[in-house]
DNA sequence: TAGACTGTTTATCGAATGATAAAAGAGGTC
DNA sequence: GACCTCTTTTATCATTCGATAAACAGTCTA
C-alpha cells in the first residue's frame, strides 16, 4: 500500500494547529447542534477521529469551545445591506420584504442555527433576548415605518407595540419553519421562496388594515377623551 | 415546639402512596421543564425534600417518570368543544377564531407546556410531529374550510398546502409568544386576549385575499393549459 | 541521524450519574 | 408495649463526565 503524504486521506494525524482547530470547531458546531450542550466531549472527539484530551489542547474547557461554536454560527451573519434594501422606496414594499426574508431565511433556516438557538434559550443564556432585541431595533421598527408609509397611515409617533408584535408574528411564522424542520423533524414546503412570498403577501394585506383600525380607534378615543 | 400532626407542615414523611406519587409527578413536571431531561434525579429529589432512591420506589426508571410527566402535561388537553365552536356559523368567523385561540392559548402558553414540548423535539422524540399532525387534521383543515366559506371562496376541493401553511403561520406566531416568554425569557404583551384578537383580525384580513389570488391563478392556469 | 520541538495518545483522577440492596423508622393492631 | 407492615433513608455500585499529567510519535533542523 503506497501512501501519498500530501493527499487528504482519512488518517490525518498531526495537522497544522490552525487546521486542526478549524476541524474541531466545525465538528463541534454539528455535534452540539445535534446533542445540545450536554453532548460529551468524548463522543465529539470520537466523531472527529481524535482523542478526547486533544480537545483540551485547543480549548481550555468545554465552555470555551461552546463559546467558539456560538461565535462561528451567529457572529457577523447580519447583512447590513438588508436595511438599505428595506428602505429602498423605488422598489415596491412587498418585493422588498420578500427579498429581505428570502435572504434572511437563507441565513437562519439551517440545522445548526435553529437548534443551537433553541438550546441556548433553554439553557437560560441571555443570548436569545439580546439577539432579538437587536432584530427588533434594526428590522422590525424599520419595517413598521415602511408599512405605515406604504399604506398611507400617519408616520409620526413611535412604532406601536402592536405593530411590532404583528411583524414579530410574521418573523415567528418563518422561523417556525426551521423549528418544524430541524427540531420537530417535520416536512416543510419544498419551495421556500414561494412560501415566503405567499406569507409576506398575506401579511401585507392584513397587517396595515388592522394597524389602521388601531390608530383610528386610538385617535378617536383621544378625541373623545379630549372633547 | 408543639406539633399538630394533622396539619400540612413542611415535614411530611410517610405519605399515602397516591399522595406521594402525585407530589413526585408534579415536582418532576416543574423540574424537568426547567432543566430538561438531563436534570438529575438527585436534584429532583432534593427539591421534593425526599431522597433519590425513593423515586425508584414509585417509578422503575427515570424514563418511566418522564413518560408520566408527558402524560401529565399533554394528555387530554384538547377540548373537543373547540371544534364545535369553530363550526358554529351563527357566530362571526373572527369571533370564533379569537375565542378558539384564547382558549387554546390558555392551555399551551405556560412554562411547562412550552419548554417540555421543545425539549422533546430537540431530543428527537416523535411526540411533536404526532401532536402537530393531529392539530393540522383536527383544527387547521377545519379553519381553512370555514375561512373559504366566510370569504366566498369555492369550498370544493381539498385544502391547499398553502392554506394550511398560512394557518400554521398564525399558530406559530401565537406559540412563539410562549417561546419568547418561557424559553428566551423575554416580555410579551400583557393583555394576551387583546393581542390574540389583533393577530386574528390581521390574519383574517390578509389570508383569504392571498388564498383567493392563489385559487384564481390556479384555475386560470388550468384554463390556459386546457384551452 | 541525533535531537529538539510539538502535535497526539494513553492513563488516570475526582465528581456526578442512574440504579440497587439493605437498614431504619413511622404508624397501626392486638 | 411487642409486633407487623410499608414508607423512607443510608450505603453503595458501575458508568460516565470534564479535566490533567505523562508518555508517545511525527516532522524538521543541525
Amino acid at each position: 500500500m503506497s501512501r501519498i503524504p500530501t493527499a487528504r486521506t482519512a488518517d490525518k494525524r498531526r495537522l497544522e494547529p490552525k487546521e486542526r482547530e478549524l476541524e474541531i470547531v466545525r465538528g463541534a458546531v454539528a455535534f452540539f447542534a445535534e446533542f445540545g450542550f450536554d453532548g460529551s466531549t468524548r463522543e465529539l472527539a470520537a466523531r472527529l477521529g481524535i482523542t478526547q484530551p486533544l480537545l483540551y489542547r485547543y480549548f481550555p474547557s468545554k465552555e470555551a469551545l461552546l463559546d467558539r461554536v456560538y461565535e462561528e454560527v451567529y457572529v457577523n451573519r447580519w447583512n447590513k445591506e438588508w436595511e438599505t434594501q428595506l428602505r429602498d422606496r423605488s422598489v415596491p414594499l412587498e418585493d422588498r420584504l420578500v427579498r429581505f426574508y428570502q435572504g434572511y431565511a437563507k441565513v437562519i433556516l439551517n440545522y445548526e442555527w435553529v437548534r443551537l438557538f433553541m438550546f441556548a434559550g433553554l439553557k437560560g443564556l441571555d443570548f436569545n433576548a439580546r439577539y432579538l432585541a437587536f432584530l427588533r431595533s434594526s428590522a422590525f421598527n424599520l419595517i413598521a415605518r415602511e408599512i405605515r408609509l406604504d399604506s398611507g397611515l400617519p408616520v409620526e409617533g413611535p412604532v406601536l407595540n402592536e405593530e411590532a408584535e404583528l411583524i414579530w408574528g410574521l418573523h415567528a411564522a418563518i422561523f417556525y419553519l426551521g423549528v418544524r424542520q430541524f427540531i420537530y423533524g417535520m416536512p416543510v414546503p419544498d419551495d421556500l421562496d414561494a412560501d415566503l412570498a405567499l406569507r409576506v403577501r398575506a401579511f401585507l394585506r392584513g397587517m396595515p388594515a388592522a394597524v389602521g383600525d388601531l390608530i383610528h380607534r386610538e385617535s378617536a378615543g383621544q378625541a373623545r377623551r379630549a372633547g
